[in-house]
RNA sequence: GCGCCCGUAGCUCAGCGGAUUAGAGCGUUGGCCUCCGGCGCCAAAGGUCACAGGUUCGAACCCUGUCGGGCGUACCA
């Protein structure tokens, strides 16, 4: 979204045409109005639609607008910095001048480690929740998506100046919960050559053979019936031992919460009455065969649902508006929850649940995200935790590596289907792209130690002060173009729950600096020029690290 | 049946609030190692952007419909 961009290169282009155009006073701003780099030269650097969105506002042809913007940006930007031209149906081509380029370079440079970061969020306190899976059983490849997809969006929040939380909402009692503390107990009882029906609904999985081991050995006495002391008792082993794999499953995985927030406090705190309360208050609920009913068909995909069933207990859906009620209350500005596509439904409701209390719309967003299958000798693998058929997370960061697994889980659009490929994660990880970025970075790192021994004197402690006016060819300049967008990436990325364009971005700058390697000699003789070449490939693997770090992805310096 | 998402090169995917000749990786074919790490570079072949209409001066992108695929459509969580 250029137009909201950060004071580069780009939205300078962009912010002189603004204003150049509210110059003319002819007809309000249109709307998606951009500044982009133009992939062929003969477009020039940089090239805005402009005059062909807002031609039809001003009663003014296109061409004709474009040549009056073009006369007043003359008049704004010194024409050794930035020409103006128009071409083909009314685009106005910028052809920005080595020197102008070079001042984005120097831009890049004095930001350093903060190059990408800005204030947008102005510090509101955020909340990004994500897996939230229920400690039933171990994490799936399926869970690996949601937990990188979840912990990217919260960085990128971050670097664009909002004060993030990462939470972990969980479920340990209920229904679910009791089944599980039976199948725990029936592979107990299997281990002292009883046999039981695991019952309907119950947890079929392997693992908890294993976890019925290790609570037998733990434990001093025999449990022989599954009487309300046992199930006390093998719900909480359940619980406790599979959260604690969960956690150090996504810390294999670099991943980390602040807060982990259990179901049952709302209960506890009689948060759950407290907002049935609100919704009666506000007219959201009403009675009907037994049960207590949202109001929820106002809202587009919403339905009435059942809040409080006839036996008193309260729903899932119940118990997650309180919980959003409680977010509100522990003082978030904005809410991310990040949710598989299975929950749309749910979602509406809640929505229209908070909105019935008068919660502000922007609140509340959600990060929908499709699920994951995973391809095996050209199969696709079905997985479903009850049954026990699945391929835990776990397994696949232990055979792939955790920069593979955030690659590939974080490279394509959420809202699309992933195919994870095992066969290619496994025997041909070389041949990925993020092997390709992350050579870039390493690459760079091989110059750095090439320079301290051949040329020593061209290594400086500030790359800020070098004088990169020798940085002239079309590929230096192309490279310093693209680390240029890099702020804006970010904002978009976050803002539009795109992380996708992250790694996309990053292969861009790969391909280029690679390209350019190839092309030009970084080290030689011409101390000048050896100087302000490295003062680039500071900048690039500058770049290149941000985002890998953004991803969560390491950036080696020697592979 | 209804709702949401997806359908772009052999494969995996970008691009999609319209705009100048549709992009990348892998794979295929052909070049490039006296030179900073060849886990690289350059080039070629490969696409009726699922299909059919519509809106527009202009559509992969917007609208309608059709056909594929996924997910929902619980007093489950």
């Amino acid at each position: 979204m250029a137009t909201t961009s950060n004071a580069y290169l780009g939205s300078f282009l962009l912010a002189e045409l603004l204003e150049a155009y509210a110059g003319l006073r002819r007809a309000p701003l249109p709307s998606g109005v951009e500044v982009q780099p133009t992939d062929r030269p003969e477009f020039g650097d940089y090239s805005s639609n402009l005059a062909l969105l807002a031609a039809k506002g001003c009663g003014t042809p296109p061409r004709k607008l474009a040549e009056e913007l073009v006369q007043a940006l003359a008049k704004r930007v010194p024409p050794d910095d930035v020409r103006a031209e128009v071409a083909g149906p009314g685009f106005v081509n910028f052809f920005v001048s080595p020197h102008r380029v070079q001042e984005a370079l120097r831009g890049v440079l004095r930001s350093g480690d903060a190059y990408g970061r800005s204030e947008r969020g102005a510090h509101r306190k955020t909340q990004v929740e994500f897996v939230s899976s229920n400690p039933t059983g171990p994490l799936t490849v399926g869970h690996g998506r949601q937990a990188v997809l979840g912990d990217v969006l919260a960085s990128l929040f971050s670097e664009i100046g909002y004060d993030v939380g990462r939470e972990y909402y969980f479920n340990d009692e209920g229904n679910q919960i009791d089944l599980l503390a039976e199948s725990l107990w029936i592979r107990y009882r299997e281990l002292f050559g009883e046999s039981h029906d695991i019952p309907e609904g119950g947890y079929r999985g392997e693992y908890l053979k294993d976890l019925a081991r290790d609570v037998r050995s733990s434990l001093r006495e025999e449990y022989r019936a599954f009487d309300d002391r046992a199930k006390a008792l093998f719900r909480r082993e359940a619980v406790e031992r599979i959260s604690a794999t969960i956690r150090n499953d996504l810390a294999a995985l670099g991943i980390r919460f602040d807060t982990f927030f259990s179901e049952a406090t709302l209960h506890r705190e009689r948060k759950v009455d407290a907002a049935l309360v609100e919704l009666r208050k506000h007219g959201a609920a009403y009675d009907k065969d037994g049960a207590v009913w949202l109001r929820a068909d106002h809202v587009p995909g919403g339905k009435d649902s059942v809040l409080i069933r006839s036996d008193g207990r309260p729903t899932y859906l119940m118990v997650d508006i309180a919980y959003h009620i409680d977010k509100r209350e522990r003082g978030f500005a904005r809410v991310i929850d990040v949710q598989g596509a299975d929950h749309v439904v749910e979602q509406a409701c809640v929505k229209a649940a908070l909105a019935a209390l008068g919660f502000d719309p922007e609140f509340l967003s959600y990060g929908v995200h499709q699920f994951v299958s995973l391809k095996e000798g050209g199969e696709i693998q079905r997985m479903s935790t009850r049954a026990g058929r699945f391929v835990t997370l776990r397994d696949l960061v232990d055979e792939v590596g955790a920069d593979m697994v955030r690659y590939f889980m974080i490279s394509r659009k959420p809202e699309a289907h992933l195919d994870f490929d095992l066969d290619l994660a496994k025997s041909q990880s070389l041949d990925n792209p993020a092997t390709y970025i992350q050579y870039a970075h390493t690459r760079i790192c091989a110059v750095f130690r090439k320079a301290e021994t051949e040329n020593p004197r061209s290594l400086v402690a500030d790359w800020n002060d070098v004088d990169i006016s020798p940085l002239v060819e079309r590929e230096e300049l192309d490279l310093i173009k693209k680390l240029d967008g890099f702020p804006d990436v970010l904002e978009t990325a976050a803002l539009s729950f795109a992380p996708h364009l992250v790694p996309e971005f990053a292969l861009g700058v790969a391909r280029a600096f690679h390209g350019y390697y190839d092309r030009h000699r970084v080290l030689s003789d011409d101390e000048a020029m050896t100087r302000a070449r490295l003062a680039l490939l500071h900048a690039i693997g500058l770049v290149l690290r941000r985002s890998l770090g953004v991803l969560g992805m390491t950036a080696p310096e020697a592979m």
